[in-house]
DNA sequence: TACTTTTACTTTGCATACAAAGTAAATTTC
DNA sequence: GAAATTTACTTTGTATGCAAAGTAAAAGTA
């Protein structure tokens, strides 16, 4: 490939995933709209949903959410009702997050949402999927350098 | 796999975009700095460097940036000279957005950042890079139902 | 124990995303 | 040809994303 072609915006695989990280963004608002959170709010609740309890630290970690932002995040969601925050008592810096009632519960409404979104992917059948998992994966390791 | 399954965090498609998408971002950062620009700026300049002139609402075709977005992003690379935003003549509503001599010539330094880039970029070859490629276009047509 | 360092978060400042409302100019309709 | 529509952008308001600075508490050190 010639400077010019490596250049073209069709050939920037970034450009890819800008386009389809804001094009699911975009697809998920309306499936959150009656649970009243955004999608990196989601993203928050995905990880308590599999974990019950976490540390804002270990949220970061799973969720791929910056700290900065995450405070902010879980200041939203306590607000909505989903989840509290307790400092620890053997750290004081630590803080806990945890599920309310109503946080629990809507895990059995969130269930249809990614049946929801995957009825939308016609193009890629189940082997494509898990392929294109596959390298983003190792594409992530290279960009974290993980 | 079971309604459980489905909401972990590591199956979500998404996660992997909103992840990747994002070291993307954090990974351009330091190859753009000397040429002072973010890396949505840089979306913007890859687009009429490839096409030398442009309209807004061409620019956001090809950029995927939002028409919000784009009127602030247009504002900032004419603040650092890269470009000029100029009214048609005969549709005074378009805007023709162009090159300055600054932006013309940025190109040349811009040549060496996709290698930089890729050289990063170990874990996968050409072939399963261009097979991503692949897999996520077909993803956004799904996702954006084009 | 007083001092230094490290941790775990929070705050700040800047730059997007993006839906929705607003504006001005060109087109279409009646 | 004036009114209704459509287009092409811009503005506004809300919500991140993120580097960097700030803060408080726990750990390590002299």
């Amino acid at each position: 490939m010639t400077d010019d072609d490596l250049l073209k915006l069709d050939n920037q695989l970034c450009h890819r995933f800008y386009s389809v990280s804001n094009a699911f963004t975009r697809a998920y608002r309306p499936l959150l709209q009656k649970m009243d959170i955004t999608y990196p709010q989601y993203l928050v609740l995905l990880a308590l949903w599999e974990h019950k309890q976490l540390t804002i630290s270990a949220l970061v970690e799973k969720s791929r959410i910056d700290p900065g932002g995450l405070t902010l995040i879980l200041k939203k969601l306590e607000q909505k009702g989903y989840v509290h925050i307790q400092p620890s008592e053997q750290d004081k810096r630590v803080k806990q997050v945890v599920l309310t009632t109503k946080g629990k519960a809507a895990k059995a409404e969130a269930a249809a949402i990614p049946k929801e979104l995957l009825c939308q992917i016609e193009n890629l059948d189940m082997n494509e999927l898990q392929l294109l998992s596959g390298l983003i994966d190792k594409l992530y390791c290279d960009l974290t350098h993980s």
